[in-house]
RNA sequence: GCGCCCGUAGCUCAGUGGAUAGAGCACUGGUCUCCGGAACCAGGUGCGCAGGUUCGAUUCCUGCCGGGCGCACCA
């Protein structure tokens, strides 16, 4: 694919030199030739622009020029079939649909790698992501990021980085003060106790439950310590507690980390603190009011940024800070975070700090994500009847299940509203486009099955042996250049970090195997047609299932 | 007030500066003697408004309107 599209390029310069050559065209350099995939089939495989591009400098009408290009065009060793001149100076390309023949082989041999390439060859990048409070359950925004950030990880996996997952974990600060506050007021009020809970604290049952889990274990030994010394062990329980159960879900999601790394562990190995020294050296630095303040306005910001307050404690911002630090330290080429939008004014504030350290603030890089809204039977679902709070990613999973969940959140751009509709999830019906995709390779499997026991196997055929032309249907051909395009598609939605562009290819390459199965019967008696059919048939099933797998989903061989 | 995201078909959303702007759902009609009907095919006066840049703007820039979210010595 690749090789195919560099050469009509190399073609189309040197027939730009040619007509200079011929005294037809006058330029100084030829701009980056650029080919399309045009939306109309009828304007061939590929289109470039390059004669509008060029028209201004050559002092010609882009018409024109284009059909001087295409007169001094070689077509050899290219596969272009048909070269016209379109529109207003449009060059359009067929190619000799046999390009995609020798496509069929290399799909099959490559198999699970299909898709792959080495754009990330020798970069390591790393993908944090949901990082969610451990003082509660995971919820709708986070169940995003979880699923976002998942399939990117598997896509830029496949386009050859070497990849890191990695879970921050908020374990100090604030949050956790008022997390040890809840959790001592439901611990004393499950031992009957009278005391009044927090007004700012965390009123989910979940942690009602979890005190509760303790009181089973350990019984009321904590009643008579020193408060400040229990709730440590309180909160202490907790999290551990907490962290296991958000494991356990991100798992049951089909999400692994490779990294769970303690914000805590900043604070005790001094790399805050040196952090905060280096920035300072840096000249970043001021003291106002007893606080320590980052010059956030030195890099156009409105405002400078507290690092540390006036009663010694760093923000947030400062261990954010140091943490990044870290990142870069260990190593990474790329680091990606994945943010709720509600975290927007954050990112410039990091890419400052970043490049106040002396790192390339490029090599961070955001994903924000809009916000969730559930919706049932038309109406938005905000609260959920078991704790009170909003719907978490495990009630999620328990009404619609694993699959369905995960291809709702990574089938839309990360920054578009999310509605997310429970019943059309839930519908085991043609309706939901994820058994839409399942059911394509689940037919596809059914094909091969009964192939099997008709005696058909799948040819294996070396690469340079390989006349298909018995393919020859517009739907055997459109499948074919889908299957193609992968490569590129996964590039592209590594690159432009849009990982739903592969929820969307899932989609189109399931309608054209649908398309194709409806208009020709593969299992015929004509042994040739029927072999390149099996062929291609076993090539859909390996590019729906790489591409489930990446998404997160199943690729069910029955349903 | 300042900043970020969004505004595309009845609904939910795709869309790489390009030619006739797409898909799913919903609605209507049709296809199938056979490999899985959870399928296929057909049916559409839609890019919030106004400027600008460009040979060309849904796409880039500016302003406005509408929706969401930020703007703490919270995280």
């Amino acid at each position: 694919m690749e090789d195919i599209r560099a050469g009509i390029i190399k073609a189309l310069e040197q027939a730009l030199y040619r007509a200079r050559e011929a005294g037809e065209i006058g330029f100084e350099q030829i701009p980056a030739i650029t080919l399309e995939v045009p939306r109309e089939k009828q304007h061939g495989d590929f289109a470039t622009n390059i004669a509008m591009v060029m028209a201004r400098e050559a002092r010609q009408a882009p018409r024109l020029l284009a059909e001087k290009l295409v007169a001094c065009f070689e077509r050899e060793g290219t596969w272009v079939k048909e070269i016209q001149v379109a529109g207003p100076g449009f060059i359009n390309l067929t190619l000799d649909h046999r390009w995609l023949y020798p496509l069929l082989p290399v799909v099959q041999l490559a198999d699970t790698g299909y898709g792959g390439s080495r754009v990330g060859a020798g970069k390591r990048v790393q993908v944090e992501f949901v990082s969610a409070n451990p003082t509660g359950l995971l919820h709708m925004g986070n169940a995003r990021g979880a699923a976002l950030g998942d399939t990117l990880a598997n896509l830029l996996k496949m386009a050859g980085f070497s990849v890191e997952k990695e879970f921050y974990i908020n374990d100090t600060g604030n949050q956790i003060e008022n997390f040890a506050r809840s959790l001592e007021a439901r611990y004393l009020q499950l031992l009957g106790r009278e005391v009044s809970f927090p007004e700012e604290g965390y009123h989910g049952e979940d942690l009602v439950e979890t005190m509760q889990g303790l009181i089973d274990q350990a019984g009321d030994k904590y009643l008579r310590m020193d408060p400040g010394l229990r709730r440590e062990l309180l909160v202490k329980y907790a999290l551990t507690e907490k962290i296991r159960a958000i494991r356990d879900t991100l798992e049951r999601f089909g999400v692994f980390y490779d990294v769970w790394f303690s914000e805590q562990t900043l604070h005790d190995s001094g790399a805050v603190q040196e952090t905060l020294e280096e920035l300072q050296k840096n000249g970043y630095v001021y003291e106002h009011e007893g606080a320590l303040w980052f010059k956030g306005t030195a890099f156009g910001e409105e405002k400078d940024e507290v690092l540390v307050r006036s009663n010694g404690v760093p923000t947030y911002y400062a261990a954010d800070i140091a943490y990044h630090k870290n990142k870069f330290d260990r190593g990474f080429d790329w680091v990606i975070n994945i943010w709720g939008a509600d975290h927007h004014g954050h990112v410039s504030r990091m890419k400052n700090a970043v490049q106040a350290l002396g790192y390339e603030p490029d090599e961070l890089s955001v994903i924000l994500m809009q916000l969730v809204r559930l919706f049932q039977g038309g109406e938005i679902v905000r609260m959920s009847k078991r704790t009170g709070q909003y719907i978490t990613l495990e009630e999620l999973m328990g009404e619609v299940g694993k699959d369905a969940a995960r291809f709702f959140f990574v089938m839309r751009s990360a920054d578009s509203h999310l509605d997310f509709d429970l019943d059309l999830a839930k519908s085991e019906s043609a309706e939901n486009p994820v058994y839409y995709v399942q059911y394509a390779h689940a037919r596809i499997c059914s094909i091969l099955r009964t192939a099997r026991d008709a005696g058909h196997q799948v040819p294996r055929v070396a690469a340079g042996d390989c006349d298909f032309s018995v393919l020859a249907d517009p739907s055997e051909l459109a499948l074919m250049r889908k299957i193609a395009d992968l490569p590129d598609e996964v590039i592209r939605a590594v690159t432009q970090l849009e990982p739903h562009r592969i929820a969307r290819y899932a989609l189109d390459l399931a309608a054209l195997f649908h398309s194709f199965y409806t208009n020709c019967r593969v299992l015929t008696g004509e042994p040739s047609l029927r072999n390149a059919r099996l062929l291609l048939v076993d090539d859909s099933r390996i590019v729906l299932r790489n591409v489930l797998n990446w998404l997160g989903l199943t690729a069910p061989e029955r349903m």
